[in-house]
DNA sequence: GTCTATAAGCGGATAGAC
DNA sequence: GTCTATCCGCTTATAGAC
């Protein structure tokens, strides 16, 4: 079970661009993050930069999807258990900040009208996201195309929340939606 | 009343830091959409492009803040008002997507964990935000601190839903978060 | 105050030895 | 498959003429 060049160079991207952004971070510091060499980058990302961006959304949102499911998995109640997801997000926030930044985010926002494989790559992701609440949600006796829409809306709340957080260095926008989502799935 | 090099430059720049992000977007390219030389922006931007950033920043938060008093004033009732400032928005984006962004967003996002001044402007600009939003709710008769809270969930929602919205070209996630605010302002 | 020229460095990408 | 040397373009920033 080792650890290949092709592996390091894709987990030293994801941790990257999560803090930095797309064109914040260089090769260079993804190369020497990972220890692999420049020659081994190229032989497997042969698009570049941009491949190695869609491969590194891809398996950050894999990530972050297992974890919401296993979040999701701690309640039976789909409303107690996205709210204690979400306050579970902001008390482990709260420690190490400075290592995490937010999923996806800032590399779909610089470049969504640049690079369309990129752009589909985080929508891909967060459809995943999308889908683990609504599937909570239809679990809990939900209708269908309601549990669907507040999949969506519940999205849009814990990443916002998350931007500003972030943003702000301080986990109320997190501890705040946590406290308004009943009234949302009432 | 012309406008001076310095606020052709300022402009730009929020426009192209909106669209492409900090690291995204070159002095050379501001420099050229402005118009001016590169000798001004050194004399009205001696901390170069980090000032810039912050004023711009700025800038960009005066006139959202700006756009949601406006928005809100169309409509008495605060849930009513809120509700359809978000509807609105929905709306504009369906038509001029390519050349918006979301405000402040993407900066905000790259830059938090490595330029202090440019991560508080981003902070200022978004309290600006939650206080029109709390303002609104107060004159409608919410109690002070439940206003003041609300005010950051709407503002999560609201970016949240303008992230997804940018991300995947579709105004749904918009058009959902105004459909259920009424839900959480009960 | 305005402009040009240029410095110094880093960006992504490639060639070619091993 | 791995590694180094290197190219070219673009970046931020500065110097100095006007």
């Amino acid at each position: 079970m080792k650890e290949t060049s092709r592996d390091k160079l894709i987990s030293a991207a994801s941790r990257l661009f999560q803090l930095q952004g797309y064109h914040g971070t260089g090769l260079n510091h993804i190369l020497k993050e990972s220890g692999a060499p420049k020659g081994s980058l190229y032989y497997y990302f042969p698009d570049g930069k941009e491949q190695l961006a869609v491969e590194s959304v891809q398996l950050t949102a894999e990530h972050v999807r297992a974890r919401i499911e296993r979040g999701l998995d701690q309640k039976k109640d789909a409303v107690e258990a996205i709210q204690g997801f979400i306050e579970e997000m902001a008390n482990q926030y709260q420690n190490d900040r400075s290592q995490e930044g937010v999923p996806i985010a800032a590399v779909a926002l610089e470049t969504a009208l640049f690079s369309e494989p990129i752009r589909t790559a985080c929508q891909s992701g967060y459809e995943g996201f999308q889908e683990a609440f609504a599937e909570k949600l239809l679990q809990s006796g939900f209708e269908e195309s309601r549990a669907r829409e507040l999949g969506i809306v519940i999205n849009s709340m814990i990443e916002g929340a998350f931007l500003l957080s972030f943003t702000t260095g301080n986990n109320e926008p997190l501890l705040l939606a946590a406290k308004n989502i009943p009234a949302l799935l009432k």
